[in-house]
DNA sequence: GAGATCCATCAACATGGCTGACATAAAGGC
DNA sequence: GCCTTTATGTCAGCCATGTTGATGGATCTC
């Protein structure tokens, strides 16, 4: 019978291959969360303050719920992050129109200026990243991180200019 | 006198395409780790604990400092995390030959056994993502992840066969 | 009018970062 | 052979951010 398996030293490359992805990510989203934590550490905020302004930034009059599907924690640890931004005049919240159980979320003037600030490093780095690798680069990245990304929020990447809220 | 900046709209791509590949990071990120995640809390570990045995996995006989470099995180925080882990035989810990002082790390058949199961998901992960994006979108993605990570971590990532530790 | 939904809040707990201080053993320079 | 530096561990306490569970009000939907 002949051996199915592939030669042991083409495992082995696609073992290193594998593990070799798995460290880009890791050491990836290290040094891309670092500079920003620092600044944030400035207004006495952490990581998750961060995504909070980051997506409402990015979905102005957002829900909570909606928000809360993105980030993927629990209510409770949402609203104490929540309740600090607003306290300190970077979030406001409006009732909804059309529902008004819901607590429409946008940045503030305050809270625009921050988010940029923050972003601004993260767009700098990828910039920069994007520029060295070329374009086709970027485009094979986007193939492969889509390809991480969980089915159900891959479609928030589709190539039409507004994003999927 | 010519208008230097770039039409408008250029700009909003540029910024658009940037967005989309913070998120990118953000969301590939995400769901890259909640699956081991959830294995971990079965064994009562967490994050953290992926971590250390992940690394020790990929480098054995490596130093407790050389760990701390990679983690980026304080000797008190890793003594916890890594405490547990010698306490529960996952790892081991033995004096150096050349230098007696160091404490180097490696895995018991018990840790190797764990790392293979946690890591066996995220290497599912990302061949499955390597199979559908093809070998030169592959490439693309190395070459821009590469350039996110601090120049001082990229040589980790040659392609030479040995992790370089 | 009843039930479901959106959101907030209180309380308690765990994980995993951090700082600061101190200790020990071994290596290395002079 | 001292003396300094290095590698590592440890104790103590603080903070950020996640968790579960319970409860409640306002509002929408049927």
């Amino acid at each position: 019978m002949a051996d199915i398996k592939a030669p042991t030293h083409l495992l082995f490359l696609r073992e290193e291959e594998l593990r070799q992805g798995i460290e880009l990510l890791y050491f990836a989203y290290r040094d891309f969360t670092a500079e920003p934590d620092q600044m944030l550490a400035r207004y006495g905020f952490g990581r998750a303050h961060h995504r909070v302004i980051y997506f409402v930034g990015r979905h102005p009059g957002m829900t909570v719920s909606e928000l809360l599907g993105i980030l993927r924690i629990t209510k409770q640890s949402l609203s104490r992050v929540l309740g600090q931004l607003v306290e300190e005049g970077f979030i406001v919240q409006q009732p909804g129109a059309r529902d008004r159980r819901q607590r429409l979320l946008t940045l503030t003037e305050k809270g625009t200026q921050l988010e940029r600030q923050l972003s601004q490093n993260q767009r700098d780095r990828i910039a920069r990243a994007y520029r060295r690798a070329g374009a086709d680069a970027v485009e094979g990245f986007r193939r492969v991180m889509l390809g991480i990304v969980n089915e159900a929020d891959q479609k928030r990447f589709d190539r039409s200019r507004e994003p999927t809220p």
